[in-house]
DNA sequence: GTGAAAGCGCTAACAT
DNA sequence: ATGTTAGCGCTTTCAC
């Protein structure tokens, strides 16, 4: 609720003895007003403590306000995998000065509850950027339904759902990893996937495959994470008992890679030396780890801005296809 | 921008063959439509894929549309310290279902850039709640001129800054601690304190001084973290070397302790048989550390619920008085 | 350079 | 139960 009685510009016009228009131009900085004139607009929007009216303004501007960027992930999740705090800053960044806000709308969706869903139809944005979307995620359908204006991080797993995406080549990115690590004489070679309802963790899964078989290695090392440190810490316990002479590891998250090199160590190898490890994201972790994990590159800043810019276009009715980025491997000391 | 041409309800209206009143009743849910009107209605809606036009929504009902959560902090920081996620989380459940944005607003905002201030002043949102106030930060000057209505949570440190806020008894809290080393029979008793230019940084080191004072021992131990693991673990390793036979620890937060009883076991201390060490915040970290962390309590889910009810009541224009929580010690098993 | 006037799309009296 | 009407506060032609 706006405090009561807020002064309005007609308030203000009034007070600067000038008219109403006059008293906007000033306020939007319009060149064509006389000195004097400016500043008594200046002084009677201080002394009466003027705000302009946003929900007016926007009814005749017809400019956006807001969008959100949408994860469909627990709140928990949001705030401890460095992925999304580099995705909303990333968003933030590339909005830069537009007079526009970002909401972050976080939760899983489908845990019964439809606040996200709700709040989507709400039609309170004007777009929506869609992160760590899931395979069984029907936030598309909402937001197909809704005709809001959005854009996907990270292509959406199911394939009727047309709506425009960036994405980086996550077949690619892992393929790199893959190679590396045969390049250096691994041959028993594992990998830690993320989640397979999420088009990165199935491309980044597929990639490493792809290579493995090309190079006549066996593709049954494969234990499932979920991105975040435990699930990789345990995914690597498992692929351990399994194979303990393991002696190459893929790991579909840096925050999995680091936890797959503590529990290396609790077994007694050591990376590189017994089990070469290769990271995806290098994130802040991957220079902080020790050994300093050797990772794909995960463009999310650049991915957010173009995210950005297609949402920007969308929501101008353009229509705007898909992209992917390409990415790279940085080589440190884990491989 | 919303889509060129968005139907209004005027469309809507027409296309149902009511009148834009009738339409606007079905929309918002009024029960005196009689079911045709409403089917109708409804009708064409969804062939139009009519989304209500917030502004002009927002500009008769004068409602509140969003408050923001600002964190003058680095946003590293807020997305890698519980105490942000929890405060998010609790202002975004104590919203619940009011047609309201949140909007997390995160920056240092004295680093030259003036991003937080230009978007506070520039009336964005209707509301502000401040977390994590340092005693340089002149927010609380700029929320003033701009009359936007606003609430810390935290106590603001500059005693000028007559605003609104909720507070925890973080000296109580902090006293709360002491007392339990001391009962425990530690005697060579330190604190590592949070950052001194916050009121939570600095009332819990004056709560752990007075105890000690009280009890006759030595308040020398100190020294200053910032919250963070990192910084609490180098003050650990100081307070160490000016005092290897500490017998007793207080960190302002559950992370410097989680990472104080890292460094205590480098230093080959075990805790508690050698040095007894309780934390501040009872966060995800002091249950899941070993050992689990005997800590206080600090209540943020409802920290963050009363700062929304009073920012509600200020944006309605009404007065408040600060409020101040009580708190408590859990007791677990590393002190 | 400035003012008068026309709406932006919607809700909420007020009539019916 | 429904339609008519009057704004909400602002920007923006269009005259002057």
């Amino acid at each position: 609720m706006v405090a009561r009685n807020a002064p309005t510009l007609e308030d203000v016009a009034a007070r600067a003895g000038v008219s109403r228009a006059t008293a906007s131009r000033v306020v939007n900085a319009d060149p064509r007003v006389r000195e004097a004139a400016r500043l008594a607009v200046s002084a009677a929007v201080a002394e009466l403590g003027y705000r302009p009216n946003r929900a007016a303004r926007r009814l005749v501007t017809r400019a956006a306000d807001s969008i959100a960027v949408v994860v469909p992930e627990s709140d928990e999740r949001v705030f401890s995998d460095p992925f999304f705090s580099g995705t909303l800053r990333g968003v933030t960044g590339a909005v830069g000065d537009l007079p526009m806000q970002v909401v972050l709308v976080m939760g899983k969706p489908d845990d019964g509850d439809r606040r996200m869903e709700r709040y989507l139809r709400g039609g309170h944005t004007d777009g929506a950027i869609v992160v760590s979307h899931h395979q069984n995620d029907t936030l598309w359908r909402v937001l197909a339904e809704t005709r809001l204006p959005s854009v996907f991080l990270g292509r959406p797993y199911a394939e009727e759902a047309r709506v425009p995406y960036v994405d980086v080549d996550n077949c690619a990115g892992a393929a790199l990893a893959a190679r590396h690590l045969i390049a250096r004489g691994c041959r028993r070679i594992g990998t830690v996937t993320g989640p397979l309802d999420m088009s990165a963790g199935h491309d980044r899964w597929q990639g490493w495959v792809r290579v493995l078989e090309e190079a006549g290695l066996e593709t049954d090392l494969v234990e499932h994470g979920d991105f975040t440190a435990a699930g990789g810490a345990e995914a690597t316990r498992r692929l351990l008992e399994r194979c303990p002479d393991l002696d190459g590891l893929f790991a579909a998250s840096d925050q999995m890679a680091v936890a797959a090199i503590g529990e290396l160590g609790v077994a007694g190898r050591r990376v590189p030396d017994d089990v070469a490890v290769v990271g995806y994201d290098d994130s802040e972790a991957a220079t902080m780890s020790r050994p300093a994990l050797t990772t794909v590159v995960n463009p999310i800043a650049e991915m957010a801005a173009r995210a950005v810019d297609l949402l920007l276009r969308v929501m101008d009715g353009e229509e705007v296809q898909p992209e992917t980025l390409s990415t790279d491997l940085v080589v440190r000391e884990s491989a």
